[in-house]
RNA sequence: GCCCCGAUAGUGUAGUGGCCUAUCAUCCGAGUCUGUCGAGCUCGGGACACGGGUUCAAAUCCCGUUCGGGGCGCCA
């Protein structure tokens, strides 16, 4: 029966059976090493050439990533990791064509477009994997939170009518004989299941984002992390996200070490309260530094990297100008609302605010934006006929994956990025 | 969408008008080597993004196209 790689160091010195890709072939003149890799690490095994004579003939020639099964003796030996295979049967399952469109183990690193091209090769690399193995980790540990909370886990619709809240491009798709779109956000659907009742729900989904914009921190598909609670505010939600990021860091510096260790990463550690900064105070450190700003200019990204580049942690800047937030978002007074951003340094992880509830409210919001209230029926009517307060936020899987990892550019954390230029693979 | 930069073997690169039938590494192939682990050594293979132009001569200069990188904008 076949181990993982990673299970053979507790079988020394009895006969094991694994199976995975044969990533190098070194054959000496007497003895040939095959270094297999699967999913949980590597392991050599050794063939000596005197009584194998066409098996060791036929393997000096197998391309490198052939898909090879081997059972034999698992010994301790001078290998590297202080243990081998010594093959006594061997399958070659799967021969892979060569040259390989890229090097797995080549020590040349190669350009982003081509690894992304062939993603398939790219992700069989170690560091790479384990990137997704943590992103896991991630998503797994909010879910389990939410889900120990009381929330309800909840699968909003992705094709919806609404023409636009304001803002953002959508995707049109045909619907039959109607126009539809790509949803952006479940916002407006799990405001709808305040109204419903569910009381704290969350969703884990994709969100589709028409810009085009071309940055490493923007993609035009990537997951969302939805979560909106009933009967609290902003600084309610707050705390619970601060909580979540933190459960996910503690979970992943727990069962992540090995993938930690193979990217090089220190063990995240948030010892420390998210500072809470208003938008004002941000533009008066903004102006400290010589920027010339105004309270009710957006933070542009120059703004946010000279004043947040030097903030090395998390922080969320609160209470920002009503006019700089979509309709749904609370006033705070006349000119600021509850709407908050959760940045890491220069980066947005999060956005959130406790929501409008009264309806006219939400009126009044909508037509000062200059959208049509008609357009929004469906969402107003959940309004009309009891909604409670509610609050909630969104947080994007792989930025904080960036973030947790140190990596500059959000394709690397995306399995199959969508960008400006890329539908495939 | 704007500004700047780039495109040379499967991969990553050198190359600033003639020294380029193009460098190096990796890779692939053949051989060699009593245990390698970035194996070593010998020999061989493989490329100037596309279209036009300038010039006696273009990988190199100019124009356009396509694709990519960086920055910005846009962005729930």
């Amino acid at each position: 029966m076949r181990i993982l790689i990673g299970e053979v160091k507790n079988h020394i010195d009895s006969e094991v059976e694994i199976a995975g890709w044969a990533q190098n072939i070194r054959a000496m003149s007497s003895v040939l090493f095959i270094e297999m890799r699967d999913v949980s690490g590597t392991v050599q095994g050794v063939l000596p050439k005197k009584g194998n004579e066409s098996l060791f003939n036929e393997l000096r020639t197998v391309p490198r990533e052939t898909i090879i099964s081997m059972t034999g003796q698992a010994v301790k030996s001078q290998a590297k990791i202080g243990y081998e295979i010594q093959i006594r049967e061997l399958k070659i399952i799967n021969m892979a064509e060569a040259p390989l469109p890229l090097g797995v183990v080549d020590k040349i690193e190669s350009d982003i477009e081509t690894r992304l091209e062939n993603r398939f090769l790219d992700l069989r690399r170690p560091e790479i994997l384990s990137i997704f193995k943590i992103q896991s980790t991630i998503s797994n540990s909010i879910r389990n939170y939410f889900v120990e909370k009381g929330f309800i886990e909840i699968h909003s619709p992705k094709i919806v009518a609404a023409a636009t809240e304001g803002g953002t491009e959508l995707f049109p798709v045909k619907y039959f004989e109607r126009n539809a779109y790509l949803s952006q956000s479940p916002q407006l659907y799990k405001e709808i299941m305040m109204s419903a009742g569910f009381d704290k729900v969350f969703e884990i989904a994709p969100a589709f984002r028409a810009e085009e914009h071309n940055t490493p921190r923007h993609i035009n598909e990537f997951t969302s992390i939805d979560m909106e609670m009933s009967f609290v505010d902003d600084e309610v939600v707050m705390d619970v996200l601060e909580n979540a990021i933190k459960t996910a860091y503690r979970s992943v510096a727990e069962t992540n070490s090995r993938e930690l260790e193979i990217l090089k990463v220190s063990r995240p550690d948030l010892n420390y309260k998210f500072r809470r900064i208003t938008y004002s105070e941000y533009v008066k450190m903004a102006n400290d530094k010589g920027i010339e700003l105004k309270d009710g200019d957006d933070l542009s990204t120059p703004v946010l990297k000279t004043v947040g580049g030097e903030i090395n942690e998390f922080y969320f800047i609160t209470r920002w100008p009503r006019d700089l937030k979509p309709f749904y978002v609370q006033p705070y007074d006349d000119k600021y609302s509850r709407g908050f951003d959760l940045q890491f340094g220069e980066l947005e992880i999060t956005s959130g605010a406790q929501r409008v509830h009264s309806p006219q409210v939400l009126l009044d919001n909508l037509k000062a934006k200059g959208l049509n209230p008609d357009s929004f029926a469906f969402y107003v009517n959940a309004f009309r006929y009891g909604m409670p307060p509610h609050a909630g936020w969104a947080i994007g899987l792989e930025r904080l994956t960036m973030v947790l990892l140190n990596i500059s550019n959000i394709r690397e954390t995306t399995l199959f990025p969508r960008d400006r230029t890329r539908v495939t693979p």
